[in-house]
DNA sequence: TTTTAGCACTCAGGGAGTTAGAGTGCTAAA
DNA sequence: TTTAGCACTCTAACTCCCTGAGTGCTAAAA
């Protein structure tokens, strides 16, 4: 069953041709292109066999023959070499993503945009994966009477911010008073075991607060809410405008398709969250046409990777392409940022 | 020059037809979606002059009519008329940006999202000019040694965060006196009376502060990159993976075009501050076809309002759809929209 | 057993020719 | 000014045909 060392040759410069030219390879092309020891008649014969085994595929009968998603992922898993970003490249992204960023939100958009720039794809950055993480401040300013900013920092350096609405006659000292017990009171407690419960005792035991239950309640289910909302993941994703002028998107309700789903950010964080407990192990994960279960992204292949907060915490970075897409380049570019942005999440 | 009566009715019946089947119009097929008490021929002597005019252009020899850019035109001024939303309709956008939202970035992100929905086009909302809002509030908050969130609040409601790093031996309390200075030397001043020196006497005027100037001086730069910061227009566009569906748009290249430019946040805001400017006076703004200045962007229209905060700084909503919209309707929806956003912005 | 040359076969894509139909403009009569 | 009638135009769709790239198979060569 394993390939003898000619087919694997065979395949691979089909794939590499393919990805190339986005046109049905053909034995004879193969031979222009490439310098092989034998004939033409030798490699149809070898085609027709890595066709039988599902490697290849052939649009019609008397065109060339495509790799199939297993051929890809035969390529990808055992056939093509990764190699490192040219210095050029390195530099490049390095100066993207140069400038100092502190806020997480801020990083990942940048990283976001220049995977996209690199790659010519699509690119995403999820936020961490918050579960885990910790509350390390709460704060609430208020705005004007009757209106409070909740300001919430969790340990993996996210910051989100909300507004609330509270009534008109607390004071900007009761405020304070409400926010610092809270904040005392929860402050490296997990976010998975904050509830409204948790909060309201912390407010309640760690301070005097002088008012009536039902107010003080009220302010402290905004809290509660504010909390429970920096959890929400975010998706930045850039360059889907791109795919347009690639040959296998020239049919616009393909494209429809795609955008369709990549429009809904849920589906996309939710998947890249399933990909990524199916291959902890793996340095990266990929997925090719079918193997990708949302609707309208067979066609194309998946690259995800995973970054750390402070050596825990986890978020990804991927690029989604088409199936004839260059992995070996992308890879070493997600790699590469995904150092940078370790390298800038460290501390 | 004017057209007679006939005329417009004629012309009014094209474009009508021609928004709902997005093929040419002749004029047997006038004859039969509408009640004309002349003959075809007739309609044909009316519509060569119409054509003579240039309200009308013709694909080619034997196709039926389109209407040309200034065809839309004076349908648009002259021919429509507005009429309100339906009950269903209203009530709908009513629930959907009914839930109470205080930020107006949030408001905004939902307004888009209401417009994209209800029109089936790409929606837009750009946040309020804010060189003649004021600072209300400058607050600093530790998050650990060295970094330092700033949020910056203006009078428009627009809230903004800025993280930023100082030096690790910087207190809390320091932090909270010098940004305590600041609020209290800035807070009411127009933003765009604020610089770096103004920030620095603030600082200096208002507080013995008893640190090094130099350090100082670091951090009221910080303070004044955040305040400028927010300075900045944000856009919220929505809505644009459906223009793939339309006819127009299924050449693929013309909708990358689209796209391209559609990606560059900053020109569709630079536009749509330049025609705001333009049609100071009118209630909505609207630009069609050629009419419009951005590349990739003739073969539609583009309709866009003004919303206000607290009777005073303006913002933009609108919606972009090809040529071939339902004005009216989209109109009546957007005022709607807008009539919601004032109401929850007036405070 | 593997490779190769040779050959018949297949099929998509492009060009040429044809037709149908929707539309036009013009003319002359109402 | 409107209408009926008619000749004319042009696209879109269909068919037919041809070309060329590619295939699979067979039989000979290595």
């Amino acid at each position: 069953m394993g390939l003898d060392d000619r087919k694997k040759v065979v395949l691979q410069a089909i794939v590499d041709d393919y990805v190339a030219t986005c046109e049905p390879v053909g034995s004879k092309s193969l031979i222009d292109r490439h310098d092989f020891t034998v004939s033409s008649a030798t490699l149809r014969n070898d085609m027709a066999e890595l066709e039988q085994l599902g490697y290849l595929e052939k649009p019609h009968t008397s065109a060339g023959r495509i790799p199939s998603d297993k051929g890809y992922r035969e390529y990808v898993d055992s056939l093509m070499k990764v190699d490192h970003l040219s210095d050029e490249e390195g530099r490049e992204i390095r100066s993207k993503l140069g400038e100092s960023f502190d806020e997480i939100a801020t990083l990942l958009k940048a990283a976001s945009a220049t995977l996209a720039d690199q790659t010519g794809y699509i690119s995403l950055a999820v936020t961490p994966k918050l579960t885990s993480s910790y509350l390390t401040q709460l704060k609430m300013l208020m705005i004007e009477p009757g209106k409070v900013l909740v300001v919430v920092v969790l340990s993996a350096g996210v910051v989100k911010n909300r507004m609330v609405r509270i009534p008109d006659f607390l004071t900007q000292e009761q405020i304070a008073q409400i926010s610092n017990a809270v904040e005392q009171g929860l402050s490296g407690m997990p976010l998975s075991e904050i509830s409204l419960i948790t909060v309201a005792t912390a407010a309640k035991d760690n301070q005097k607060v002088e008012l009536p239950d039902a107010l003080l309640n009220q302010v402290l289910y905004e809290a509660y809410t504010a909390i429970k909302q920096a959890d929400n993941l975010d998706v930045y994703m850039e360059g889907k405008h791109r795919m347009l002028s690639l040959p296998e998107f020239s049919d616009t309700r393909r494209a429809q398709g795609l955008f369709d789903t990549l429009s809904h950010d849920g589906l996309i964080a939710g998947y890249v969250d399933e990909v990524t407990k199916e291959d902890e192990k793996k340095e990266y994960m990929i997925r090719i046409g079918q193997e990708i279960t949302l609707e309208g992204l067979d066609g194309c292949s998946f690259i995800t990777t995973t970054y750390t907060v402070g050596g825990k915490v986890a978020g990804n970075i991927g690029v989604i392409g088409p199936k004839r897409m260059e992995y070996s380049k992308v890879i070493s570019q997600i790699n590469f940022v995904r150092m940078m942005l370790d390298e800038k999440l460290k501390q």
